[in-house]
DNA sequence: CCGCTGCCTTGATCCAAGTCAAGGCGTAGC
DNA sequence: GCTACGCCTTGACTTGGATCAAGGCAGCGG
């Protein structure tokens, strides 16, 4: 229910997605990754970390204090484990980004977003071959915020993709994906290398 | 020892630098990561993910094989939480780096770069205010790969540098950096901001 | 000493993505 | 209904970094 601050509390994102992002001082923007239910939000161990997390969309959370939890995964190694779970999969999806934001064109980063966005707001569907709809939870600004795009850059690859048969764009946000096939071929991923 | 392979093992870095690279189908690469002594290098829980670990340098590694430390790690808490810690040590760099490779222009990566490798290389100097001279870790291009630059753009850049007077070439790999508060200022890291 | 070979630098040109500018479309408020 | 505001699209043009093309320089092997 919250909406942009910094991380000083645990919680549990029961629905809704969450951002996390990083900002230079002149206010360059990067969001460095996306919070789906049922994701832990949180830092263990040190204060959150020049990062801000802010509600894309509504979202309901379930928070606890910091310092309540810090006592809890001391004294219960299964917590602990699962956070460490999740901290690894976060890394491994970071990691996949920085091959995206790297050495991706603008075109294949657009198809990657729209991959990864497909397989997370619904997982049963993620090996489906047929079409996928769903809603977007980002703004282009946003989009662009995520791919190191502009917003009429990001604006004109969703044209490209449209244009080319890959998506249909039902309602600014609700995109329809025609073939996860020929997305994931825009999005320079082949079969495995996409693991969420 | 090794020199460029997909990790099967956990090994501890005694000495050295190890690159973490991802490739695309086409050949496009992105380290994805460094590590310097005494990091740990191996992904708990599951087959290396799409990562190839490389040496860059000359280095001495302690390995173990994957299968007995999965086991030791179930067994014992405290070694779980110094991996915990590792891997939310390297999740915060990752999201450092998406911020650099989103958003930042090539001479502000290219600083970037360079005070990263300033902080690592020895942690003792970090807070110094005067010249750091130090061996580069890396070969032009691989700097570019890790930047999401190409090696002429990462060569301009160090020139550009050099001519501002932040820098000395004291021969290709050996630099000197002359100011750290000025490093900084190229790179948009504000005091606080970077934290290894 | 000479001639490779591997890196690195520099210059000239090109192009993908950024910037600037103008609308379009949907919806909320009056 | 009309207006205003937020968000998205499209077009014209500019530009930072990529690409293409020469060299330079150190270290090594013969």
């Amino acid at each position: 229910m919250s909406d942009g601050d910094e991380v000083t509390t645990y919680s549990n994102l029961l629905s809704g997605v969450v951002k996390l992002t990083k900002i230079l001082a002149d206010g360059r923007q990067q969001i460095v990754g996306l919070q789906f239910a049922p994701d832990f939000i949180g830092r263990p161990f040190k204060r959150e970390n020049q990062l801000d997390a802010e509600a894309a969309t509504t979202v309901s959370v379930c928070s606890f204090p910091k310092s309540m939890m810090d006592r809890l995964i001391v004294s219960s190694p299964p917590l602990e484990h699962r956070l460490h779970q999740q901290a690894l999969k976060e890394l491994d999806e970071a990691r996949s980004w920085m091959l995206t934001l790297g050495q991706k064109t603008a075109a294949e980063k657009v198809a990657s977003f729209l991959y990864y966005v497909a397989c997370h707001v619904d997982p049963e569907r993620s090996h489906l071959r047929g079409p996928v709809e769903f809603e977007l939870p980002l703004t282009r600004a946003e989009i662009g915020d995520f791919l190191g795009l502009t917003i009429e850059t990001v604006s004109r690859q969703f044209t490209k993709l449209r244009k080319s048969g890959a998506i249909e764009i039902v309602h600014n946000r609700s995109i329809k994906l025609l073939s996860l096939d020929q997305i994931r071929r825009h999005a320079k991923l082949d079969h495995e290398s996409w693991h969420f």
